[in-house]
DNA sequence: TTGTATGCGTTATCAT
DNA sequence: ATGATAACGCATACAA
């Protein structure tokens, strides 16, 4: 038989009330008393239901994320861990608790709708936002707290994203340093904010830097750059460095031009496990601290503080793929 | 404002018991008022909250998963994610949730207590299980359900496991049948399951298919497999086929011996990322499945019916590392 | 500073 | 087949 804050109360011969003001630390309770019932709830290792607090508080102090299981983030990359170990850093931290959850693409509203209606969780990250997403137009007419990863057009709301455009400059600045003079940047999809964002980077650097940078629209796979290099090849490859704005592509970029005899430096974005592997210079997002900086934030929102969206800076990580190249540009 | 049941239950104009009824499909009640308030439900979106609903029940349909930050899977890997993946399929299936959770390994057995006592989860998910793990010990005596990641040699518990005995079998079946004659098997650490899983398997393959297997004990890691491999070039390397107790050994392996001019069949076990760029002949657990398996064992097991250990048998990925020596060995 | 009493939204027991 | 009502364990408004 488990132990109940009566249980607790009549053992210090004090009220319920008393004994909850304790777990609370209410402030009006004298001290000998609230010495006498922590020591009674210490010796009997009690401990509160959370599921009655919660029913009486109106809180739960657990949030939630789901993954689609179609078209988004699939729980299967080094994103999702990365962040949901970021999430947690926070979240446990704080005594805090975590639901996962995934769903297939479908009836998506419906979902998010049942489980804010269920009372279970006390907020939302939002992964995968998309224009004029409809999960967002819910959570603001339910009112019910949420944080989103990335941003769209609109951002009436709060967010938490990488920055890419100070991550897309940065990789063309080490080209530059390393005598790099004339580069291509093969993009990502045309249109999303992501891709924009990272071309927006490589155009201020290439004006702050004078240099000359052409520019490609790929789609962040491996075999739509082979592509766009095949067809640049024709033309004559008269480039000194490569910036992609994925590792993926970075890959291919290596992998074909290597098998044609060419070698520059090619710098990528995301920092995959591959990487490091290869060897391949790329621009880190830092996602853990993109995962944190979101729990925290939804936790303040969702206890009324005010919250600031938040733009996380990336970083370079230097390896051989451009690294080997300083010697001859020098 | 939000719905309650008394709200459902006056827009029908029956007791809130007859609501209750409906909710938990009870069959003590007539179809047509069973229609009516269905209805009024659809009509009015409502939902019941969950919270008051566990109270009473004293079941969430939450269930939990505590990742070691220190020195257990510590949510990087692709273990972790798959096997999340294969815990919520199964989940979401039959609308229950998670709580996924990462714990200092300090006081863990405190932070288990807690957990328990907070009355929000049904049941555990173990990982990293131990020999003598006082995790066992406490979710018994608490007689709270479980289902064990693994195993270790008491086995008082329902478990999901890899089968390690076949999945190695069928490794060095694949050598036998590409021409391989003597074998060089390197093991895992000395004393731990996985690794005596492993090597039974070797051994059990060794009598039955008639081999010559050598053994040697490395860690499973990449440093302690090349000094094993140095050492043994000092007498001769004389093998015609390597087996690893993981994928990182057998790309330390590849490596190792490609520098001093060795080719040799290869094959790892894990089935990581790298092994499919590598094309790494490997060992895969079907670690989603095991997810899945163990959430289900899991909520059959919270709702008290009888379960049965479970060992999911694994798959040989065939890739270059053996099936380029195909031709030359017949 | 402490106690009393009510309610959070359900489900279960016992009537009817 | 349905209704009235007492729990579930805790937090809080109000009283003392």
């Amino acid at each position: 038989m488990n132990l109940t804050i009566k249980d607790i109360a009549d053992l210090a011969k004090v009220s319920v009330a008393t004994v909850s003001r304790v777990l609370n630390d209410s402030d009006k309770v004298k001290p000998e008393t609230k010495e006498k019932i922590l020591k009674i709830i210490r010796d009997y290792g009690y401990k509160p239901d959370k599921i009655a607090s919660s029913l009486r508080k109106k809180k739960t102090g657990i949030y939630g994320i789901i993954f689609s299981v179609k078209g988004g983030r699939v729980l299967e990359d080094t994103y999702s861990t990365k962040f949901l170990k970021g999430v947690l850093t926070f979240l446990s931290k704080k005594g805090l608790k975590l639901i996962v959850d995934i769903h297939e693409s479908q009836d998506i509203l419906e979902y998010y709708k049942n489980i804010i209606k269920s009372k279970v969780i006390d907020g939302f990250i939002l992964l995968d936002i998309r224009k004029n997403d409809k999960r967002v137009e819910l959570l603001k007419n339910e009112n019910f707290p949420f944080v989103v990863i990335g941003r769209n057009d609109e951002n009436n709301f709060v967010y938490v994203d990488s920055d890419n455009v100070s991550g897309a400059y940065i990789a063309i600045k080490h080209l530059k340093e390393i005598g790099c003079q004339k580069i291509l940047y093969i993009s990502g999809n045309e249109g999303i904010p992501v891709s924009e964002q990272r071309l927006s980077g490589v155009k201020s650097a290439e004006k702050d830097l004078k240099l000359r940078i052409d520019i490609e629209y790929g789609d962040f796979d491996e075999e739509k750059t082979i592509e766009i290099l095949k067809s640049i090849l024709k033309r004559g490859f008269n480039y000194d460095g490569v910036f992609c704005a994925s590792d993926t592509m970075a890959y291919a970029t290596i992998k074909f031009l290597r098998g044609l005899g060419i070698e520059v430096p090619v710098i990528g974005y995301d920092n995959i496990p591959l990487s490091e592997f290869i060897e391949l210079t790329t621009v880190d997002q830092n996602i853990i601290k993109i995962g944190y900086s979101a729990a925290e934030a939804l936790h303040k929102l969702a206890n009324g503080e005010e919250v600031m969206s938040l733009v996380v800076p990336s970083k370079l990580v230097k390896r051989k793929s451009t690294l080997s190249f300083t010697t001859k540009h020098i």
